[in-house]
Parts: C-alpha cells; structure tokens; sequence
DNA sequence: CGGTCTCTTGACGGAGTTCAAAGCTAGTGG
DNA sequence: CCACTAGCTTTGAACTCCGTCAAGAGACCG
C-alpha cells in the first residue's frame, strides 16, 4: 500500500528493518475523492500528505475572493502547509483533491515523535524541504523574469500529460495569469498551424 | 567569533559539547567585502554560507543581462545554492556581497561528515529548509496575488531599515518590478503629503 | 574634482486584465 | 439513456498597470 512512499525514502536514506515497522504502524491511509478538502484555511494543517495516487493542489483564497494555486502535488510529493503543521497556528492556505487521490499520512501529533524514533527521518526531509525550497526558488525566478506566454508554453512542453488532466483555469492560476488570458494562447496555436 | 551561529542552533536543537567541538573545527571565517563574490554563475557552489554581519544578495541574469534578485541574506540567515552545493553541479545563481560583510562557512567537502557526526544538524537544517521553503511560498503568493505598487508599499512597512541601507534598484529588482517604476513610486509618495 | 554608478522624469507602447456574454462539456438524476 | 444544469472555456472590446527608452540630475568614491 505504501511502496511507492518506502521506495522513496529508499532512494534518499538507508531506513533499518526495525525503523521502517516504526514507520509502518504509524502511517495513516486515506482516500479522497475529487474536491475533498484536507484542509480548509483557518484551521490548523493536521497532517503532512504524501500522494500515492491522483493529485492534490494547494492554494490561497484572495480577497477578491479568487483562488491563487501555488503547488501541485502528484504521486511521489509530499504536501502540507509546513507553517502551520509545524507551529500549530491556523492555515491560510486550503489544500484539496483535483482527482480522486490515494495519500499517505503523517499526523501533526506523530511527527516529532517519528523524528525521534527514526532520526534518519531528519535527514529525509532535510533533503525534500531542501529539494522544494529551491523548485520554489526557481519557480519564483520563472515567475519575475519569463513572459505570461513564455510561462505556458514553457509549461506544456515539460508537462504535456498534466495539461490535458487538469482544468484549465488551475494551470492559468497556477502560472500567474487569467484563464481568458489562456485562451487566448491556445486559440493562437490553433491558428498559427499546429505545430 | 560565531556566537550569533551557535545562538541561532540553540533556537532550534540541543547540541552537546564535543559536537560543538566539532562543528567549531569545521566552520571556516570569512571577512568579505562589498561587491565581492561568494559564487558565479557557472561555477560549483562550494559553500554554505551563514552571515555574521553585513548583506548578501543571490541573483540571476537573464538573458538581457539584466539581474533579478531572488534572496537577500542578513545576519542570522544561511544562504548557498543548494542545489548546485549538493549535487556538485554548476549553478545559474550568483552570490555577492551587498555590503562588506562577516560569513561562517560549511564547506561541500566536510558537510556530509558533519551531518554523520552530528545528526542533530540534520534536524536543525530540516527546520531551516522548511522554513526558507514556506517563507519562499508566500513570496510567491505575493509576486501572485499583489499589484507592484501594494508589494512595494508592504516591504517598506515591514522592513523600513533594509529600504534605507541597499541601492533603490535591488529593492525594485527583488520585488520584481524596473528602477523606473519605484522611483515613480517614491515621487507618488512625496507629493501626497509626507504620510 | 572628474567619472562612474545610481536615481529621477516623462512620453509612449504593449502585455495581460476585466467585464460581459455566449458556447461548450461533463456529470447527475430522473 | 437522455435531458438538464452547473461548471468550464472561449471571444472580443475597453482599459490599465507597468515596461522600455532616452536623457538628465545627483551622489559617491578614488
């Protein structure tokens, strides 16, 4: 059930027989269907998500009352709002299924304790908050220095599986724009010959 | 020498004597001053830097020439392109000194050692990488969510002395908007009344 | 002082937004 | 299995925020 999380770790740090049944008994399972919610903002993230199947999508409300979409996760990532999780404080984020998903959970009030048990742990997630602070990093250079169309494209030439299995209107929001704005684009590809 | 290093690791682990010890051997000084460099694009990141005193600055240049600012680093703060620092690859950053400044460093070649003899440092890099991870998503959401004008006027708010001490243009670069555009900002100010 | 780096000013242009309305698609219940 | 509806996508026109370019004014350092 949770292979796909073990192999990963696998590939990060060596996990002892014995850790790993640590680790075992303490993982939760869940399903979630398409538009479950698994946090809400304002209430305190609860758990740190790995996805084992289908997609989750992070995101901020404005105060426009629009929705700012800042991280995908697909089978292989881990998800939460750290901040929160970490500090025990409320969310302002909103995390919720774009399909229906399987996830591997770790609770707020395992953590520590599995960081403890399991030091290499520590290590693990040194290495993945390491790994997502600098896609940030790069996402944020994308972001102040590459055009709107330059951003897409970019987009859908490295992702073009992903584009065709999400709505539209989360791709556009999550890379910064407006989905007419994005329509626009792909009624000019159409046009410009399909190339 | 490094109190202020020593001080920021007991904010977030306990760290035995002998470790400390330890750490202390490897920790190499550096006095640096102004416009000098840390990393070129280009080269190998062979250090993770923590600043003591003084401001860095990590940016890229883009294919105009032009650079865009993604991290300023004060003192309390580690900086490197970890990315480049742990796969021994070359990195698209560069890193310089904005103001003469006093940096302890880790170098590539004794970070894995530490990390082996003192596993706590694992615990305390995962909090910082998490914490430079979640401080870089609400940048994004700001970049995102924000007019130019709204962000500039919110940075000057929340770090009034840092506007005052860098050139106008890092400020406008890290932002994410021209030299021109703040400066029109500036005159917007003065002229509606000193508020 | 002299030169280079930084900041300012203003005119113009363009990438992307906003708003509104219509067309499409897919899921759902009868 | 069809019809209906809600959600998603498209289109187009008007608009605006901010970039670009160019030139000049300060400011700082050797």
């Amino acid at each position: 059930m949770f292979d796909l999380l073990f192999e990963h770790l696998a590939r990060f740090v060596r996990i002892s027989e014995t850790e790993r049944e640590i680790l075992l008994a303490k993982l939760r399972y869940k399903k979630v269907s398409k538009k479950e919610f698994l946090l809400k903002q304002g209430q305190i993230c609860s758990g740190n998500y790995f996805v084992l199947s289908g997609c989750l999508r992070l995101y901020s409300i404005t105060e426009t009352g629009t929705e700012q979409i800042l991280q995908f996760a697909i089978p292989g990532w881990w998800i939460s709002d750290y901040h929160s999780f970490q500090n025990n404080i409320p969310s302002t984020y909103t995390i919720q299924a774009v399909e229906d998903a399987e996830i591997a959970i770790i609770t707020r009030s395992d953590a520590d304790e599995l960081f403890q048990q399991i030091p290499v742990l520590n290590n693990y997630f040194r290495l993945l908050m390491q790994r997502a602070y600098t896609a940030a990093l790069r996402k944020m250079e994308l972001l102040l220095v590459t055009s709107a169309e330059d951003r897409y494209f970019q987009f859908v030439k490295n992702y073009p599986d992903f584009v065709q299995r999400v709505p539209q209107y989360m791709i556009a929001s999550f890379l910064g724009f407006t989905p007419e704005f994005l329509s626009m684009l792909r009624a000019k590809v159409k046009s410009a010959g399909h190339s």
